[in-house]
DNA sequence: TTGAAAGCGCTAACAA
DNA sequence: TTGTTAGCGCTTTCAA
């Protein structure tokens, strides 16, 4: 077996066009100082030879590695994937990031670190060091991490950071949390409810505070009192726990909000064991709609979140970035939006 | 800006510990030839200077790239993560194929063709020529596309086929289709049914066949008769369509087994609308065992396919052949499973 | 068992 | 506007 190389190579274009080896490049790069006539000549011959240039030898060569790496949080992501709940952050991720850094000739690739582990450091490292990706999208809580923050930036890698706005190397994309728990507290209100609960996200997590900040805002606005606001951390347990506690209040809320699908329906499910039904007497709204939210039923009204648009303006940002130096350095807002389903009604009458 | 490079390369190490590359490259591939202690030096020196061989250079200096394709079609993949129904073929095969890669040092690379367009040549051999992967994983349909299969081998990529036991290159791994149909119709006939139609799948999935097979063996077995057989193309419609058609047969069946989840909610719903009760008076099971068969109510009885499972067989065997030539070259084989809910139960009493 | 040399395919810097 | 030169970090020869 012959030993495995690429087939056709620059070299192999530059001949049949009878150019050099960099003007080649320079084509395929887009780069200026190339006569039109010239690069359709070269352009010709790329199409003629299907030539297709080598990611690892533009590495090599250049700065740019054409990689582009989405981390994720290790056990939060496996223990999704294990147990089959429909959970697809991850999909919708890929859904913008890949198909985003086709378009561009770069590659997204996917990579699980340990949040919580002191060999953070050690296993980003790893990747970093093997890759050496031109940019990271970080997605919460990796994305207000200052250990992995300053790792990327020491090491001049582009940092896209959805949900978070904490001062910070990088640039930051948010999905517009407080607005889309103030929409989704204005049509609670609009539905005439007065007595509205929050159940929050986990508190290491900003976008928690802005929904809680957006519940607040609208609540204040209408003149309704903000004192239904249970913490939880995302999960079901903590949901469940977080709804026995809203509605045992001396005037327990007649809709409630959760800050994530497994809460509300920890929620919708708890409801329903002390005899109320939803959305008669209770009603629901979700953040994430996840399928879950979906399949529920009733089918939860939710917050969607814009994961597969606010991926895809986190690899062009990126991408940009290596050409050039002077990006607006504002954070990049995608507006939520609000899916009303079944499980929100008008209160019960008194 | 200085110009990116590696950190700490091959070299820092080899002056670190005062041999030659060579010596270190040879201890970072565990090639033999190298004391031991010369080994452990080297090794001390890695740590120390925490160094990670760089993936690029080491495809370009030749041998692995350490790289593997995941090859799913284009379509379907976007539909599905588009829709946000919950399925998660892509994300069980991440959680095999990826986690896999990595405990080997390997990545693995996910990449979306075109299934039915005659530029899948091209656009395959974009992915090829940019990545040159050692390996690639094929799903169905892709298994067993001639085109694919030669275009792979005569580029010396190692493939491996889920799904498909067409001869050809590359090694087969299936998921025991015709043993789960065979598992499912027996345990409708263990309660008691004697009319059970199938839906049977895309016609041009070969899997699709073995579960025809296996359903009509435990019906032969049994003695029964095998014409309550409808087709279907594992989409939604399709579902509703064999679903129309089994239950208007003269003798219809008191128990379905559709070949997706999606026919199998489309028999769901269209058995309610004819206002027969499931399970009570009509029993169905589905194939997949995605999340949506799960959230259905009542829970889909279902064959759950070793996604996973497989896709860490396949990505092992991948890297197997790397190192040696002589594998095994008989399919592999992973037993489905039967997850048995509340959409099964004795057939309806005459 | 070890090391020195050559080269993988490409780009950056420089010269023409 | 174009071409030449010198690497990038690693592995493969091959020689010691």
């Amino acid at each position: 077996m012959p030993r495995r190389r690429q087939a056709v190579t620059i070299k192999h274009v530059a001949a049949d066009a009878g150019v050099s080896l960099q003007t080649v490049s320079r084509v395929i790069n887009n780069e200026p100082n190339v006569r039109p006539e010239m690069a359709e000549r070269v352009r010709g011959s790329i199409n003629r030879l299907g030539y297709v240039p080598l990611i690892a030898a533009q590495r090599m060569g250049g700065s740019k590695s054409r990689l582009i790496l989405a981390l994720n949080d290790r056990d939060r992501t496996i223990a999704g994937w294990q147990n089959r709940e429909g959970t697809d952050w991850v999909d919708q991720m890929l859904l913008g990031g890949m198909l985003t850094c086709g378009r561009h000739g770069y590659r997204l690739i996917l990579e699980l670190v340990d949040t919580h582990s002191d060999h953070i450091e050690r296993e980003l490292l790893g990747a970093i060091g093997a890759l050496r990706p031109d940019g990271v999208i970080l997605t919460p809580p990796h994305s207000q991490d200052p250990v992995i923050l300053d790792l990327l930036e020491r090491h001049g890698i582009s940092i896209a950071r959805i949900g978070s706005l904490t001062p910070g190397p990088g640039f930051s994309l948010i999905m517009g949390d407080e607005d889309a728990a103030r929409m989704a507290t204005d049509h609670l209100i609009a539905l005439g409810h007065r007595r509205i609960g929050l159940i929050a996200g986990a508190t290491d997590y900003e976008l928690s505070g802005w929904r809680v900040t957006g519940w607040r805002a609208a609540l204040a606005e209408a003149g309704l009192a903000d004192d239904l606001l249970a913490p939880g951390n995302f999960d079901y347990a903590s949901g469940r726990a977080a709804a026995n506690s809203l509605l045992a209040a001396a005037d327990p809320p007649t809709a409630i909000i959760a800050s994530s699908d497994q809460m509300a329906i920890a929620t919708l499910e708890y409801a329903r064991e002390r005899g109320l039904r939803v959305p008669e007497d209770l009603s629901i709204i979700s953040f994430d709609d996840t399928p879950v939210a979906r399949f529920a039923s009733p089918p939860l009204t939710a917050v969607v979140q814009p994961i597969a648009a606010v991926a895809t303006l986190a690899v062009e940002r990126i991408i940009a970035e290596q050409a050039q130096d002077d990006l607006p350095t504002e954070p990049v807002y995608v507006a939520a939006d609000l899916a009303v389903r079944g499980s929100t009604a008008p209160p019960p009458r008194r």
